[in-house]
DNA sequence: CTAATTAAAGATAAAAAGGTCTTTATATAT
DNA sequence: ATATATAAAGACCTTTTTATCTTTAATTAG
């Protein structure tokens, strides 16, 4: 569904909006040690998202990344569109370069159905929502 | 969403699906032309499709690929697995090696839920359905 | 000011996906 | 039988994605 790049990126994320509700930064050894993603790729990533403005970066020692407050409120379909595109909310099930009401590929109706539950799920999910049960240990952000 | 050759692969069943209604063969040369896909990549996959027993083919002058009548039943669910494999309709949102109901993703149940709906939209839409309005001009398989 | 620590940036490499070209096998029509 | 048309198969190439390595810039602590 998403690419890796996007699924490193929302659990770096989510994992940094818990992280910054204590003022910590981290830098990306501690990310990726807690989201058992691959270092340099999610240095990648992460300058990316701050170019963005998704996430705050600080340079030097006790430096890191962080969340400020209001990036908390940020959702995950921001982050996937800053990732990976709109295509996967806007884009042909069959990959038809135009397709739409006028013109429908023979899925088009079926198709935008879950397309447009997908993107709905993504804009009403907050980063701030999905660390609630992080700390409680009753979701994970790697495998135990 | 799904992978290129799973687009060209469920654009050209449906064409001939269609096209098996009169009894015709066809060429790869004709489906690529009918679907806008490229002619030797549609080959390998079709070739694929037709070991897994989901189209019928022949060689020789006349021949070509069809679908047997009972290959219209076919639906969307069985392409996407045979090609792009199960993990759309398996894994985690978030790329984690393992998550399930007893150790989740933060957003394994919301996933779920959209997962679950294009599984569903995918397993009860047959190749036979989605050729009813390509006849009459009414939806496309590639751009007019 | 210096050393240490961190992100930023850029170069490179490996793997996967997407796509093409060439040869071979098989069936048909003449 | 021979020529022809077609799928099948395999080698190859290109692009994108994923990932790593190295160097540079910025910040802090002492």
């Amino acid at each position: 569904m998403f690419s890796k790049a996007c699924e490193y990126g929302i659990r770096a994320m989510i994992y940094l909006t818990a992280a910054s509700k204590e003022g910590s930064k981290m830098s990306i050894r501690d990310i990726c040690r807690e989201t058992g993603a691959p270092e340099h790729f999610t240095a990648k990533i992460l300058q990316d998202l701050s170019r963005k403005g998704l996430v705050s970066s600080l340079k030097g020692p006790k430096g890191g990344f962080f969340m400020e407050d209001e990036q908390g409120n940020i959702n995950l379909k921001q982050i996937v569109e800053a990732i990976d595109g709109t295509s996967l909310f806007t884009g042909c099930g069959l990959g038809l370069k135009e397709c739409s009401e006028l013109q429908p590929c023979p899925i088009h109706n079926k198709f935008k159905g879950i397309r447009d539950a997908l993107q709905q799920m993504l804009a009403e999910t907050t980063v701030e929502q999905l660390t609630v049960n992080l700390d409680k240990g009753l979701v994970f952000l790697k495998k135990k």
